[in-house]
DNA sequence: TTAGTAAATGCAATTTCATTGCAAAAAAGT
DNA sequence: ACTTTTTTGCAATGAAATTGCATTTACTAA
């Protein structure tokens, strides 16, 4: 499990009470969360423009990483612990449920595409979508 | 080349100005554009509302696919004869670059990737970002 | 060619979402 | 407990997308 206060402590981050929220309700659950499903579960805590500072602080220090979904809603996931300060390594392929909406990191990494003449590629990432290990059970009971 | 006037014939939408101007623009360059590139090019001739309304139909219709880039801007290029409405088949990887902003539809198809148990994928994509030809080139000379 | 009708456009108003400035509150160190 | 620095919350601003409606434009059939 992952340990709020241990992650502000190791990233030169001053503990408060909403930074330690947020690392909390993102890690309840594997998948990604989006920022409005932050909101709603936060907005009482925690005011709304507070919310955008300290998801772009975990952001530029690599403890949350961002995805964008097909709407261009931003979703965000804890990295995993090889993620550095303004160099992540989110290489993995990221799954987008089509029935929940939930979007997950996979366990497998990015294939290697080799460019075409003149391109040359830094980082690639690689999106599915479909449906996910808890909607395919749940539609089969 | 792309021609306007018959991409609206086969797909059942109303010859006017406004529509074949966008898809005149959008033909000029290989690349994706972004929604803000055509508004500032089309602001003075074309209405932002009716720009947003035709960009949807467009992509409802399969003319345009619609690429999201990082920062849940969307991006839109026509899309290959193959695309029917409401079933894209944009499978090739996008290629984003960190210099211009443009974003191109690479002639490389998206690589196999095996699901997890649970997981069925309908659909993969696959972004690489970096410096694309033309900003390569232009570095060097 | 012209009249009728169905659809697309442009404008104004509204809504939604993100950002900025600043005063008050809260952390960390002495 | 006191001081300094950072973070937070609120209000105001700014930017982006959406909706309603009157006007204009495209298409069809006489």
């Amino acid at each position: 499990m992952i340990d709020p206060a241990n992650i502000l402590r190791t990233h030169d981050l001053k503990h408060t009470k909403q930074r330690v929220r947020v690392l909390e309700e993102i890690a309840l659950d594997t998948a990604a969360i989006s920022q409005p499903e932050l909101e709603k579960k936060l907005g009482k805590e925690i005011d709304r423009v507070t919310l955008y500072r300290i998801l772009n602080t975990y952001e530029d220090k690599g403890i949350l990483h961002r995805i964008m979904d097909m709407n261009g809603t931003a979703n965000y996931a804890i990295c995993s612990a090889s993620c550095t300060e303004h160099h992540h390594h989110d290489e993995h392929v990221h799954f987008n449920c089509t029935t929940c909406f939930k979007i997950y990191c996979l366990e497998v990494n990015v294939p290697r595409i080799k460019m075409p003449n003149g391109f040359t590629a830094t980082t690639v990432t690689s999106t599915a979508y479909g449906i996910c290990e808890k909607c395919n059970s749940s539609a089969i009971h």
